[in-house]
DNA sequence: TCGATGACTTCTT
DNA sequence: AAAGAAGCCATCG
């Protein structure tokens, strides 16, 4: 079922450590999914409880309606953001 | 069944 | 550099 690859997303995205960020297509990648717009739809549905603040988009700039409240908490877990664009080269998580 | 939508990415103009 | 189009998967009317 698809209950896996969802579990596997949700595990992607909980794996982020505190103080990086990782992009859709990273997760996606990682967790096995095709497209990242899985990734987003999985966070959208089921991603009240896992740090979803810690996943961007390519560019590192998060979503317009989520920007605010991301933004906000990548800085308070000491992600530096340059206006609504964060450093992926510097923040961005690297698989083990 | 078909068409439209969305927490996306990448290529081409 | 900025904007448009195509590709992709799942859900909804």
């Amino acid at each position: 079922m698809d209950e896996e690859l969802h579990e596997r997303i949700r595990d992607v995205v909980a794996s982020v450590p505190k103080g990086t960020v990782a992009t859709y297509g990273d997760v996606a990648k990682i967790a096995g999914a095709s497209t990242p717009r899985l990734v987003g739809r999985v966070l959208a549905e089921d991603g009240h409880d896992l740090p979803w603040h810690r996943v961007l988009r390519a560019d590192g700039t998060p979503a317009p309606h989520l920007a605010r409240e991301q933004l906000a908490r990548l800085r308070a877990e000491g992600v530096l953001a340059e206006g609504r664009r964060v450093d992926l080269r510097r923040y961005r998580w690297r698989a083990p």
